[in-house]
DNA sequence: ACCTGAACACCGTTCAAGT
DNA sequence: ACCTGAACACCGTTCAAGT
């Protein structure tokens, strides 16, 4: 007889991951609580244990989690607000699942921290109108990626044009985050 | 005896338009199928005869709806380029049920038709990359529209704060659109 | 051609019950 | 404390039937 597999209990963050990944290659509309619970090996009312506020708590949850992202001070606000924006666009090209979620969701909880956390690093490191550079920066990391992932699940592409396509993504994000950071300055 | 109300033939657009309104009125996750037959006196049923594909359509259409842009050449692409701008962001901004949507679905129909008149416009006018230019457009305006209209959803604002940050909000439009112009002519 | 009614598979959530 | 099973109201969609 096989061995009965040890009962990994449940967790908030074993309930996101397994989230994260559904809505990742399935799409969020097939986030269902009854094919995450199956994702988990738990019927799905085991969830609402974790989450008391259920499927709401869930999608609060996921957009929290590329959402609420922190960056070290570094040298100059421009260095500072350089590492935010990269490292905030990385996560949400990871997840192109939730990036609705992410785009659309009032920040609260850990997000709405690390708002006020990026605005008292910027201020601290000089800069006038922190919460103004903060809005910026957000606007650009948001719109750039919408705009890349949205064009990822165009026509079809032939797979060299797929790796140029990448490369321009990126030399664009990077022209365009000089640009926002020569222009916050003034 | 009351007289019957004649029946308004349903149609894509009055679909559409009611779809809209509780989307925006509710919360696109309270747009469904059954309840915008009631919304358009029909059992809900009736609405595939009208859209084949069902929800999925549905989405589509909305999305397009906000997202299929057009304006008239004007004397200059910088002209040109800012009319776009400030429709789409208006259109955008009125209909904030559906913004998820327009951020998220890959361009097609009548958005990826304006898209392209858009890039010929722009070349039209002398402007080289155009391509890469309404790229930059759709990434300015979608990110500067998601920041707003997931402020707008925070905590309790005071009613002349509330003024105040409408107008902040489209001097920061204006300020960014000028800046990006800016930066797309070199 | 356009709409309805009944039916089916699936969904989120509750609640009492198990361990 | 943590999970299950049954139940309920609701959902998207089909299909045959009405007019």
């Amino acid at each position: 007889m096989p061995a009965k597999r040890p009962p990994v209990p449940l967790s908030r963050e074993r309930i996101i991951e397994a989230a994260l990944h559904i809505a990742d290659s399935q799409g969020l509309r097939r986030l269902t609580m009854r094919r995450l619970g199956d994702a988990l090996q738990v019927e799905a009312m085991a969830i609402y244990h974790h989450l008391p506020r259920g499927k709401e708590a869930l999608m609060d949850a996921l957009a929290e989690h590329v959402t609420a992202v922190r960056v070290e001070q570094a040298a100059t606000w421009q260095e500072t607000a350089k590492a935010w924006c990269r490292a905030s666009r990385e996560v949400l090209r990871e997840h192109p699942g939730v990036l609705a979620l992410a785009l659309t969701k009032p920040p609260k909880g850990g997000t709405a921290l690390a708002i006020g956390e990026q605005v008292e690093q910027l201020t601290d490191a000089g800069l006038p109108d922190a919460a103004d550079a903060v809005r910026s920066l957000r606007a650009f990391v948001f719109g750039s990626v919408a705009v890349e992932v949205q064009q990822s699940g165009w026509a079809d592409p032939e797979v060299d044009e797929w790796t140029r396509r990448d490369e321009r993504a990126d030399a664009d994000f990077e022209r365009g985050l000089e640009a926002l950071l020569r222009g916050l300055q003034i």
